[in-house]
DNA sequence: TATTGTTATACTCTATAACTATA
DNA sequence: TATAGTTATAGAGTATAACAATA
């Protein structure tokens, strides 16, 4: 669930202590999004937005979020002047959300202090686990691609 | 962010494993608690409530929640007959929440499903490799209490 | 007075359905 | 007719402030 004690299951320690960690490393996400008054979805659409100025529809493949969230979402954040949308010169019907310079002040100042805490996590493995650990979540990663 | 490339750091590699790493669980399990109509909050709770019967402040406490949001919480699993309310014998102010039997049934059918879903994500790993990151994961979260 | 909990209110996030404009 | 996007509406989650009851 999220606190389960290891117990019959061989791997149960293996699946708590994944699930624990990543409540943790997404928590801190969360504290660092609220200090600057942003959702983790509003973090994760900047971060998309860096290398890219997508149509509404496909910024809302990316988060995995309906059109209408996506309205919603861009409106909230175009109201603070982070992203602008623009309409789309190829379609008439399209509309091309980018980042504004603050927006992208904004993710630049949000993956500093992301990469900061979460180098202050892993800052008491020796470098040789850290790089164990790094290459361990790449090779869970990979298979899910 | 999310997605970073590799860059400059030494250690953005390992930030972005553990942060796309850390996305991929959770969104698992949230995936799992959508299907039986359940936030991650509510699944969290039922997690919690497997072993206690906590009055409202004290289960805030463990989710990080203010009372109020508490209140709402409670009030939408009880009118879905997964908690009850009590008043607490000790304190005439405090109300104790626990799992009712559907409750539990749902948190064990929960346990089980995520088992099995985050054993999946690392099958692919040798066993020796599923302990190291096993250890290394536990070694993050020790240093964190 | 301090603490426990609820209520009132408001805002974000998300979803579904209906609608507009363009293709 | 199909697609891109917005609007309307509704429910969950969270927070703050005001309030009730008990300590």
């Amino acid at each position: 669930m999220m606190d389960e004690p290891a117990s019959i299951d061989p791997d149960a320690a293996t699946v708590d202590a994944l699930v624990q960690l990543s409540f943790l490393v997404i928590d801190e996400l969360g504290r660092i999004a609220a200090a600057h008054d942003l959702s983790l979805t509003q973090v994760r659409m900047l971060g998309i937005l860096r290398d890219r100025t997508p149509p509404m529809l496909e910024l809302g493949r990316h988060l995995t979020l309906g059109k209408s969230s996506v309205t919603g979402l861009v409106a909230r954040a175009e109201a603070r002047d982070l992203v602008r949308r623009r309409p789309d010169d190829a379609d008439g019907r399209g509309v091309r959300v980018g980042l504004t310079d603050g927006g992208r002040a904004l993710a630049a100042a949000f993956t500093a202090e992301m990469t900061a805490r979460i180098d202050a996590l892993v800052a008491g493995l020796a470098p040789r686990d850290r790089d164990r650990l790094t290459g361990l979540a790449w090779q869970v990663l990979q298979r899910e691609r």
